[in-house]
DNA sequence: ATTGAAATGATATGATATATCATAATTTGT
DNA sequence: ACAAATTATGATATATCATATCATTTCAAT
């Protein structure tokens, strides 16, 4: 996880909401902060402990995964299905439209990056799929393996 | 889920565990037989509650689970990662050894097909992702959209 | 200020998965 | 054929992830 100026993302992710219409509250600012601050995905159950420590505050799971699903609605978390975690969009602050995001996930350490895979590549993953009449809905890759360091401990 | 030759199937399974020096024991084979004739992938659950109906016998999901785990680690059975599910792989009863498996899974009718994509394909998209200095375990894609039965429907 | 809509809380429960210790079945060495 | 060791399975408890539902609060528009 690179890291990242949280304030400037904030920022953007406040203008990106506004721009749609939608509230960016005080509380979904604390789930996305607690993301963004995050060495690795946390589960919801780990984002509510956070949320807690951070503001002093209990917050209900339940309230948590509402939270989660509105910021993924918005693209500003991502859901990682392959261990039920979740993770700030490392992409807010950029201008460019967002694509379907292509995740690195570290075995070891867990940590994940979050990469541009090379379009055209994406492009023929999807020709070839729908060779097979299949019609794709959003190609979400999660790829498990050793970060860079990780490899280096080995 | 294309129709297999269940009795086959299960043959070559025998054999090759077999060649391999580990133990197939009848609950095995009755897991695998239930994920074999399953229309779509199932969760340790669900599997539990076929393995009732076909042996009139009750299975603890604990065990259920490790006989998947087994499964799996004899390339009998695969996990979907995106809906927690398991499903017989599609090649057993083929002679060439197994090459990591891509998934199509009809977010519709939840059947999945396990597809070779191209492999020049996926030797790219290993590159690209080595070009991120990330080493890859085992690229496992799991895609999701609509089966070309689903489609026409909608 | 009133009202309607959206957000959040509270509570319950379902669904998925693992840890651990006990028992049974199978293999192995003699 | 028997005992010991290994492997497989059962039983029980509990951890972890997620959703359903109804109540209350907050916010925005008039």
């Amino acid at each position: 996880m690179a890291k990242v100026d949280t304030h400037k993302v904030m920022q953007q992710a406040e203008r990106s909401c506004a721009d749609h219409g939608v509230r960016l509250t005080s509380k979904r600012k604390h789930i996305l902060e607690v993301l963004l601050n995050a060495q690795a995905p946390r589960s919801a159950y780990e984002i509510a402990e956070l949320y807690r420590q951070k503001t002093e505050e209990n917050i209900p799971v339940m309230s948590v995964y509402r939270m989660l699903d509105f910021l993924m609605q918005n693209s500003l978390v991502h859901k990682l299905a392959s261990n039920n975690k979740f993770i700030a969009c490392a992409h807010i602050a950029c201008s460019h439209s967002h694509q379907t995001p292509q995740f690195l996930i570290c075995d070891n350490c867990q940590q994940v990056r979050e990469i541009g895979v090379d379009k055209q590549l994406i492009h023929a993953l999807e020709e070839s799929i729908e060779h097979n009449h299949f019609q794709l809905n959003s190609p979400q890759l999660e790829l498990h393996g050793l970060c860079e360091t990780c490899q280096q401990e080995s």
